[in-house]
DNA sequence: TTTCAAATTGCAATCGATTGTTGAACTTTA
DNA sequence: TAAAGTTCAACAATCGATTGCAATTTGAAA
């Protein structure tokens, strides 16, 4: 490739015969400029095709308007929504972003962030990926005193700012709505217990169960079914049981619900009269199934709008100590035709 | 924010009295340090938590290992899958991507093509927004000597590195296959007709019909109504005409086509026996409508993968002129109900 | 005309890492 | 033992922009 040299504030300077000080300041828009040499330099820039090197000056100046992002994976609905969100505020003002998935591996994740704290990147915006264990990269973040934020998948027992969904309230609400329907055997697809989000979500379908008396039923409760097929494996081996569920919570994923759906439609199984089904997400598609699919909103570009405001916020307190804050947003049930029967027993 | 003062090579020397040259040669694994030393600049680079700038590396050896993108949306399927494919092959080079969205405005387009020079990212990959009438701002990519890579939608006139489908035999593919399930009155709804890909598939469209001497009808074809609402509206002036068509071709995306299959389910209009239907990109839902959608999957990751394995063979023909090079990739037909209907006329 | 302050501009250090050159210490060879 | 060759580390310049401080010019006031 040929590489041509860029043009420099030295090479202004030196067509102007006047130093690369009085052009950046012109560049900077300071008013330690004549009015009239300013209007030169940007003439000049401007005719020698100027670009700044935005590396050099933020070496310079120790920061880089630039938010490093770790996401499991940039190609899924919730969290490329949350990337749109976070992108939608930042380029207002003027920052970048620095994208990177973990594919769910906590390898990766770490190379990730290590890359991005060598980037010199002002703020690191993560939802950890499935299989992490330990937050000692996440530590290291934290130490380098670079801003920290943790979204919708977070490590607890790290002090930091968190944008996180309400996922206990939320999985309460959306068995309650399913008792009402008048389900009776509401089985669970539960995802990895390693991530709090599906703790959360597990916690609140117990709740439910118990404020509404209901026995707490071991074999309906299926452990890692958080894909499309696993979801299905689960509903095979839940509807071959003597005394099946009514309904199937896939707190999970939508994805997850799919699966459900299928193996119900195989096996002629009525939705929502049979069998109810509620999801998790609100994916764009779970509108359009048949029967369409309960779920669960988690306004995730708003999410993303959140972390970048609480970015900015934070940036503004300057001096004072980190408080760990922690923004928690309601999602919503959105009940559609899947849990959708008349509300009698 | 507390602002940490980071260690560099300079206090790692300090700490062992020696200069930061041999730091930085035991760091970058040189071997002009004595093996020794190195192993101590190691030990104790750990000890500090040493991270390197990247800022001044960067600046210092004139390249970022950093591949800019810029796409019109990032959370639509086909760029978010094109952006895993890149991620995937150029993380495996030490790469890191820098991710705009252009929001499909011209205006923001250039903005973050300036940012990302101003970056000096190695290369830019870009598919263009679609209100995008002239390139000055990537004729100038290539002047400032950075490496331009179109995908997809791309701008004819610029003589660069593209990677494209070939949407013209794929609209012919799915045409030919339209009128060989016997539909006799195909409509069009095509897209904005400045973006060369909606172009293409329009000559697709009209040379399916030549070939089989099938009359162009005016009225069938229906400009701009890519977007679901717009697909939907579209459908419904066709359906109203004297003599409405048989099969709806939406050449825009199965977004489009999802639209013409809600208006005929509205207006119980059976598919594909009374009306056949058609979309493009092989999104995730057109699988589980029902009836399930036929359309033309992309290739979209192995797209992405293709940009990048390009720019890094390029890479190696070092010294050589720049030669336009076009990579197109077939898409692929894919037949599901809503265009099924046994072969006869 | 002299004095002083304000407005401009220049000088030089700095951000942190890299790298060509130089020189010292050491090893090998004749 | 002396000459020649290696190895290793120090020195200093460099990448491009920014910025505190010093110096100069300008203009106004005395």
């Amino acid at each position: 490739m040929k590489q041509k040299k860029r043009t420099t504030i030295y090479d202004i300077a030196e067509k102007l015969n006047i130093t690369a000080s009085s052009v950046s300041r012109a560049l900077n828009n300071s008013n330690h400029v004549n009015e009239a040499t300013k209007k030169l330099i940007l003439k000049t820039a401007a005719e020698l095709n100027y670009k700044r090197n935005t590396l050099a000056s933020n070496l310079r100046k120790g920061h880089t308007k630039t938010i490093g992002v770790v996401v499991p994976r940039i190609n899924q609905n919730f969290f490329s929504n949350v990337i749109a969100g976070i992108e939608d505020t930042t380029y207002q003002k003027g920052y970048n972003l620095i994208i990177c998935q973990s594919n769910e591996s906590h390898e990766k994740e770490i190379k990730c962030v290590n890359t991005l704290i060598n980037q010199h990147v002002d703020c690191i915006v993560i939802s950890v990926s499935v299989d992490s264990y330990e937050y000692s990269h996440l530590q290291n973040v934290i130490d380098q005193g670079i801003q920290l934020i943790q979204f919708d998948r977070v490590a607890d027992e790290l002090e930091t700012l968190k944008v996180i969904n309400d996922n206990e309230q939320a999985s309460f609400e959306a068995i309650c709505h399913l008792i009402e329907q008048g389900y009776k055997k509401i089985a669970l697809l539960e995802g990895p217990q390693n991530l709090n989000i599906f703790r959360q979500r597990k916690t609140g379908y117990l709740n439910a169960l118990r404020k509404y008396d209901m026995p707490v039923i071991d074999e309906f409760i299926i452990e890692n079914a958080w894909t499309k097929e696993l979801g299905a494996e689960a509903t095979r081996k839940l509807l071959r049981l003597p005394n099946p569920p009514d309904a199937i919570f896939a707190s999970t994923s939508d994805f997850s619900a799919l699966g459900v759906l299928e193996v119900a439609s195989d096996l002629s199984i009525k939705v929502p009269s049979e069998l109810g089904i509620c999801g998790y997400s609100n994916e764009p598609f779970t509108e359009i199934t048949s029967p369409s699919i309960t779920t669960i909103d988690q306004f995730s570009i708003y999410m993303g709008k959140t972390i970048a405001n609480l970015y900015f916020q934070e940036m503004e307190n300057n001096e004072t100590i980190v408080v760990p804050k922690i923004i928690s947003i309601k999602p919503k049930l959105i009940v559609r035709s899947s849990t959708s029967r008349s509300p009698k027993s």
